[in-house]
DNA sequence: GTATTTATTATTGTATACAATTATTTTATT
DNA sequence: AATAAAATAATTGTATACAATAATAAATAC
């Protein structure tokens, strides 16, 4: 089991991430967020309070709170009196998200190869075997999500809950990125340098793991369309200037 | 209406609101942040919803959905059932939260070198100004608001939002750390290492300002007693592990 | 008098009713 | 038929009632 931190003040969502008795907004929060994570909602999908609540069998004030952690979390877009619906990022939020997640994860793998320790190791290991097994089958959704898990995996093995809370807010603000933006053709086969990057950290070349972690991350960019004109325009703006 | 030992009394900031209101929530929201920032609302502070209400004269509604807000930024402690409170940083927490502030903001300093512009410049000198005007004239609440607001416009020039975002976060849970960990008798002088941070912004050199910056955030800490036995300590554990 | 139970009060959690706003459809006008 | 206006429906925003839980006070037993 993992060591007990210090949790006082951080979010219940982080520290309480599944079992024990937690508010049940917290549980449709998860649901939502996990199905944004691993892209079977994808960005600019409607979120009506009422056919949330419906689903999940509660009042809309459960809906709402759990719409309004999503959006504090940058993944749902939240327009007054005009209602809730995954976010749809922009080119320009798509650089800033992987230039984050560079120097945060940087940061992170410089913690992680200092405290790292061998159950942990192991750890890492099964998680990307598990991701590995899933890619390979095709289960697209559940490879996507256990890949996330790994960066959030080691995250929490730097035992900076901080840089964890914004790591933690980045992957899934990923996937919505590659939901929108990934080139056509390819294949997501990112385990592979996860697993270079444990036998990196396992023999704690420090230098080494920053580099290929940060060489992982613009991987990831590389996957991906961001040319201007592939940019989502708004429709009126768009011919009001042709005019 | 009985009193509780328990009471802290609320800032009068808080029962004479601004004028200006967007959406309801997000005016609390906005008060509240503000009086945490500027230290006018201290660590562990319980904030009743009813009280808070009355106070703004709005529904219990719109206090929680405030609140849920302020827990995301980890400036509220949001206990299920038992309701919030301005949140109590932990020794770890502050060491946390500088060092995440050194590495975002060592990021930071680096864009802005590359894209300020003398506009910019001098309306980050005009920021300084009176923040030295306000802690010249002890006037403690502004001058700590108007050196956050230092940090964050800096953020702003950078143009990355997702990392302005963050910033956005810290600077108050810094404010809470402050408050809770400063040594006795230090005043706050942090103004003149931001004017010396804009020169060397103005004259467009990276490596230094990056050095500068990480150099002031250091001196935050230094500022500070984060020593073990100065952590609040839960009495409930601390006289079981006794025995 | 202290400890344990029970009752009371205070506070938070959730559902719901209704108001405000936006979206859609219908009707009217040219 | 195209446009504008009006009516209707759908959706979100807020207040409030009541339930669930925790905190406090009172009562009881030892």
């Amino acid at each position: 089991m993992n060591k007990k931190l210090n949790e006082q003040s951080l979010p219940e969502i982080l520290t309480n991430p599944k079992k024990e008795r937690s508010s049940h907004d917290v549980a449709i929060y998860n649901q939502i967020f996990d199905a944004i994570l691993s892209q079977r909602l994808l960005p600019g999908t409607k979120l009506t309070e009422e056919e949330l609540a419906q689903i999940f069998k509660v009042s809309r004030t459960i809906v709402r709170r759990a719409l309004l952690r999503l959006s504090q979390d940058c993944i749902v877009d939240i327009k007054p009196n005009r209602g809730a619906s995954v976010a749809c990022p922009t080119v320009k939020q798509a650089k800033e998200i992987i230039q984050a997640r560079r120097i945060i994860e940087a940061e992170i793998i410089r913690e992680v190869v200092k405290v790292i320790d061998q159950e942990q190791i192991d750890a890492l290991r099964k998680l990307v075997g598990k991701e590995k097994i899933n890619v390979e089958h095709h289960i697209r959704s559940s490879g996507i999500r256990l890949s996330g898990d790994f960066h959030l995996e080691l995250a929490k093995v730097s035992q900076n809950t901080t840089l964890t809370k914004f790591i933690r807010e980045l992957i899934p603000q990923t996937s919505l990125v590659i939901a929108r933006y990934e080139k056509p053709g390819y294949a997501n086969c990112s385990h592979s340098e996860h697993y270079e990057l444990i036998e990196i950290i396992a023999r704690g070349d420090a230098h080494s793991a920053v580099l290929l972690m940060d060489k992982h991350l613009l991987h990831i960019e590389d996957k991906l369309d961001l040319s201007e004109y592939n940019q989502l325009v708004d429709l009126k703006t768009l011919f009001s200037a042709v005019g």
